[in-house]
RNA sequence: GGCGACGUAGCCAAGUGGUAAGGCAGAGGUCUGCAAAACCUUUAUGCGGCGGUUCAAAUCCGCCCGUCGCCUCCA
């Protein structure tokens, strides 16, 4: 089976078809930099590296454009509250969202462009439709779009245009546009905004929020590309606008497949600072939680689907990955007879993880191949009936599936050559406990967890591990 | 009010017509000087409820109940 997506576009799986055959270009909405990222973010985040990560290892050149909006109301209210500019307060956080998508192992986006650098980009873009008249100057001299002129508008949300105009939390009298469902590409300077604006041929002021990611896009991936991602918040109004801004200024289809992750809700509820249940990654850490062992907690549910985050399901994850990583290490060091069913496990393990991950990135259906192969194999391995060939066969396999799921195996495996010292306590300890001196064998045994390494005695020997 | 999603074991989660994957937790066991870890076995006659279609329904249709999201700058 060839890989499919979840278009919201068409709302169906449909085949996946780049513009060039082995090059994707792909747009990933980032994030609003006034506030350290929260894991609901983040699982939005997780889901766009997945998804390069798979398209990378069917064979595609990706291209992933990231934007930072680094200009909004929040970025400017809360720099003003701090009284520094709004470029100070902004570097800080780019700097910490950085730092969250390294710990997370995200890999990262060949772009990052920030909003504040595309100005010029942007205005050109306004001025065109100005110039088409599909955008007009309001009453407040801040510049809208003016959707009547988009026939489609709406058809990503599936939303009529009609019923917006009489919605109930829809005020007319607050606007200076022509009509409540038009949108600002350009904001008049306004006092408030302090000494956030750009003089520009359009007026003193600041973009609006959608016409940022219609210029970066456009300029790092070219006017029709291949797919553009987000929370499903964002489908509308953020990516209606999108569409309508770059069609109208091209004349071409913008993007070909529009892909949105579902939300992250905690103990089933919105996550809200009021709730007290509301948690960056950073928080989630310092409850003791590994990075790895929250990676897989966002991979063990689909992305479409809503996912409950609780303290139970991220521990129940934690043990998830102990278990992958001991699993690899016991192949590591296996010596024993060939298996003869091994062959067709392997293929059968494949199989299901590329077609788990083809079908929309069914990362639980992927994950679940993992499982099976583990829980065929661990009789195995306990009988040594497997040979050292076929172990590196199978740890081929699981950092086949490591470069989708991102758990850090082959960093594992480096990390499990163990010193020469190390090595030395070990027989020790070893001579120790044969002589029934068990005092100095727990002795060893704590020096050696102090440096950072923990002995588990089983019938065939002891192991080691880094902890 | 409009549009939409979801409801599968204690928890998480696949499965869209052929008789319930997988994970975690629990229980029992193996191993062990102790410890820790690991491994093994086991856990849904049933998929929110009631009807219907069908030889066959978690899957299709209808109604109902429940949870949630979007509806103008929230991933």
């Amino acid at each position: 089976m060839a890989l499919v997506f979840f278009n919201t576009l068409t709302r169906k799986k449909e085949a996946f078809h780049p513009l060039s055959p082995s090059e994707v270009k792909l747009y990933t909405c980032g994030p609003t930099v006034y506030d350290f990222a929260h894991i609901g973010n983040f699982r939005t985040y997780l889901f766009e590296d997945i998804l390069r990560r798979w398209l990378n290892t069917s064979n595609y050149n990706v291209t992933q454009v990231m934007n930072i909006t680094d200009v909004d109301d929040k970025t400017i209210r809360r720099s003003t509250e701090k009284g520094i500019s709004l470029n100070e307060y902004t570097h800080d956080y780019i700097n910490f969202f950085f730092e969250d998508l390294l710990s997370l192992k995200i890999e990262p986006a060949e772009f990052y462009p920030r909003a504040t650098e595309y100005i010029p980009d942007m205005v050109q873009i306004i001025t065109h439709l100005l110039e088409k008249k599909i955008a007009y100057k309001g009453e407040d001299s801040s510049i809208y779009y003016d959707v009547s002129k988009f026939p489609d508008y709406g058809k990503l949300a599936n939303i009529e245009v009609a019923e917006l105009k009489s919605g109930a939390r829809v005020s007319h009298d607050e606007y200076d546009k022509e009509e409540a469902s038009d949108f600002a590409l350009w904001k008049t300077y306004d006092r408030e905004d302090g000494d956030v604006f750009w003089e520009t041929p359009l007026g003193k002021g600041r973009p609006g929020w959608h016409i940022e990611c219609s210029a970066m896009s456009m300029k790092h991936l070219g006017p029709h590309f291949d797919i553009h991602t987000g929370g499903v918040d964002n489908i509308f109004p953020h990516h209606q606008n999108e569409i309508a801004q770059s069609e109208a200024y091209t004349g071409e289809k913008f993007v070909n497949y529009w892909l949105h992750a579902e939300h992250l809700i905690v103990d089933g509820k919105k996550m809200s600072k009021s709730l007290g249940n509301f948690y960056t990654v950073r928080d989630i850490f310092k409850k003791g939680f590994s990075p790895l062992g929250l990676r897989y907690f966002y991979v063990s549910s689909h992305y479409r689907n809503k996912l409950n985050f609780t303290f139970q399901g991220l521990q129940a994850a934690e043990s998830s990955v102990h278990r992958i990583k001991d699993f690899v290490l016991r192949l590591k060091s296996a010596h024993g007879n060939p298996y003869p069913d091994l062959p067709e496990a392997l293929s059968k393990a494949y199989q299901e993880f590329k077609e788990g991950m083809d079908d929309d990135l069914n990362t639980p259906r992927a994950v679940a191949s993992v499982h099976e192969l583990m829980n065929l194999l661990n009789p195995v391995l306990e009988e040594k009936e497997i040979s050292r060939e076929q172990a590196q066969e199978v740890i081929q396999f699981f950092l086949y599936t490591d470069k989708t799921l991102g758990l850090n195996l082959d960093e594992l495996l480096e990390e499990s050559l163990i010193p020469e010292e190390i090595e030395r306590l070990i027989s020790e300890r070893e001579k120790a406990r044969k002589n029934k001196d068990y005092r100095k064998s727990d002795e060893i045994r704590k020096t050696l967890q102090e440096k950072r390494f923990v002995i588990e005695d089983t019938p065939s020997g002891p192991r080691v591990k880094r902890i």
